[in-house]
DNA sequence: ACCCAGAATGAATGAATGTTCATTCTTGAT
DNA sequence: ATCAAGAATGAACATTCATTCATTCTGGGT
């Protein structure tokens, strides 16, 4: 339901034919979120400009406040854009009747979580750009929250149910959601900021390690 | 409130003192740093202005030109301090001669790591706005990524020690040490954007709980 | 073929910000 | 008491950026 990311990607190169083109609201929106992501993604946050934005979408810079009234609600909504797509892609998974056993269930997850290629790397950036500014920024704090609470429950849900078909003893559910989510949010950190230092595949292995200690029948 | 002429500019340091003073070059570079930290964790990275920064250190704008070359560059060196006071810090408890007992040093790095007042929630915010703009900004990644090795070789050494210690089997010091460090940046994280869901009492059970996992003899 | 609602444009505007530098002031040495 | 070195100041400048809006253009409806 949440794989919208590279649908709408390709309106950059346009050969010569500069001719003004009429489009649908939410297309255009879509287009300059888009545009946006990249754009913190290669130069940052602070350094976004409008200009950058609209540039890098192949448009105008009036369009920007034709379709979002402001930078800030650009910026705002790119987040939530961003926030609902990774933590919708984690709650499919997490609920999944897609996958009936448990233990595989986990693994999608972690795959989710940690596999892919460039793109997710992308997302990673724009997701702790906003968290940097997010201390200073109740609006962002708002929206990460809402999203966040709901896949925390989803996964204690997921906890709750391994462990009572593993029958683990000396485990808590709720704790043992919030340190996993805190060690994948952690790895994604390494992986962005020290990627020398921690390669994708030895991030897999210590978030696996992680659950493999807390549910040793249910990963091998 | 916002008054051009009087200002707030003799609030902080000397009380009634508008004399200008001259102090040596060294103590205003940390004046300026000091001030950099408070407007970046109150306002974020990308709403800091040198103008913000020089009246909250009571001075004028052209100091910080003066003593550090740009804005760019003093930015780089708030980093720089930051990132070698918390790694430091963590440093001194882990070689720490201070304590012999290797349960209790592992105990006082989880105090200094989740511990502490509001002090450590500034420090926090502005370690995570470097984070993310870290993505697009060599230099910083160059920072971060040198203070960050030594403190990882400083960990995985206690590890070690303690793994040799309690005899215990099955446990990679190495990968232990990038989980435990992933988890406390991901609680840290938590922490920041989420402090109504994740209490610091909460956060220190579960890296404890991590801890206890690991090194059952040594985590009471 | 014609029309017009509204999508799209981009030059113009004004506000904000980093940086400079001529000038003022402080301090310790003489 | 005097002076020079250089620390400190802040008004001025040049640039950059978000936002506006008069104008142009497009495409579906008639």
């Amino acid at each position: 339901m949440t794989d919208a990311s590279s649908a709408v990607t390709e309106a950059l190169p346009e050969a010569g034919s500069k001719r003004r083109q009429i489009r649908p609201k939410a297309e255009r929106r879509q287009q300059l979120i888009d545009a946006t992501i990249r754009c913190i993604a290669q130069h940052g946050l602070s350094a976004v400009t409008m200009q950058m934005v609209t540039r890098e979408a192949g448009l105008s810079v009036g369009i920007a406040n034709l379709h979002f009234e402001s930078k800030d609600n650009l910026l705002k909504e790119t987040l939530r854009f961003v926030a609902e797509e990774y933590h919708g892609g984690q709650i499919d998974i997490m609920e999944g009747g897609d996958i009936p056993d448990l233990g595989e269930r986990l693994d999608a997850l972690l795959d989710f979580q940690l596999g892919r290629g460039v793109t997710q790397r992308q997302k990673m950036s724009v997701w702790f750009a906003y968290y940097g500014e997010a201390g200073a920024r109740p609006v962002y704090q708002k929206i990460v929250s809402t999203v966040d609470r709901l896949a925390a429950q989803k996964l204690e849900a997921l906890f709750t149910d391994i462990i009572r078909e593993g029958d683990y003893h000396g485990v808590d559910a709720r704790e043992l959601a919030t340190g996993y989510s805190a060690l994948i949010d952690g790895l994604h950190l390494g992986l962005l900021v020290t990627p020398r230092e921690l390669s994708k595949r030895r991030a897999r292995a210590v978030a696996r390690e992680f659950l493999r200690r807390a549910f040793p029948q249910h990963i091998h």
